[in-house]
DNA sequence: TTTTTTCATCGCAATTTTACGATAAAAAAT
DNA sequence: ATTTTTTATCGTAAAATTGCGATGAAAAAA
């Protein structure tokens, strides 16, 4: 265990679940949010401003490239990330599909 | 370690980091995709629709409750869950405000 | 009262995540 | 040629996550 059972969901399920997880945590939030402020794409600068060592931010740097929301390239000895404003859109508009109110009835809960 | 270092962030960035780890789950988004259907609130019925083991769903359930995407009841043996929209519409917020595009400038990368 | 239904919680095992220091690797500067 | 800078990767440890069966607990049905 200790493993999702991704085969056992949509692949729409399993892609927003992936985009959510890479923003799962506040380290990834804040170089994302860093990578949308300097839109002239940062590199090791993002390690001055997270408060973490070198390897766990660039660790986090993998996951966002994996999950696609960052992009980067290597440009001499310095590393530039930038972020994928697509994909964020894509989240947005799963977040919206997927969870819109079903029909115009009452939405209102009885719990 | 395995913990996040939340103290080093700040309160925003927590808080969108715990709403989107909360969503960060194939089952996590198809429980409350579910949920987002039936607004007259499911009880155990999640459970026939998520190719999980009882005690597996109830417990994914709790973490959705712990982070505020879903409420719940109790209603005589039968338990009540139900979304909760302002919840879902903060974390919408929150992505749109968050990683706004700076300032009107080019924001194509160079990378 | 006994049994059934419904659900939460406990205990466990496998795996993943988080974090760091140490170490590479490769370009740039000296 | 050597040193420095910059970044990725490796190895490790601690903790969290995922998942399940078994076990409770409490209302409902028999």
């Amino acid at each position: 265990m200790g493993t999702s059972k991704t085969t056992a969901f949509s692949d729409l399920d399993n892609e927003l679940a992936a985009l959510a997880k890479a923003l799962g945590h506040p380290a990834r939030v804040a170089i994302l949010r860093e990578l949308a402020n300097c839109n002239a794409c940062v590199c090791g600068d993002i390690v001055e401003v997270i408060p973490l060592a070198q390897s766990t931010v660039s660790q986090h740097l993998k996951e966002l490239k994996a999950a696609g929301l960052v992009s980067g390239t290597v440009e001499g000895v310095k590393s530039c990330y930038c972020i994928n404003w697509a994909a964020l859109a894509r989240l947005r508009d799963m977040l919206n599909s997927c969870f819109a109110p079903a029909g115009s009835e009452n939405n209102d809960c009885s719990c």
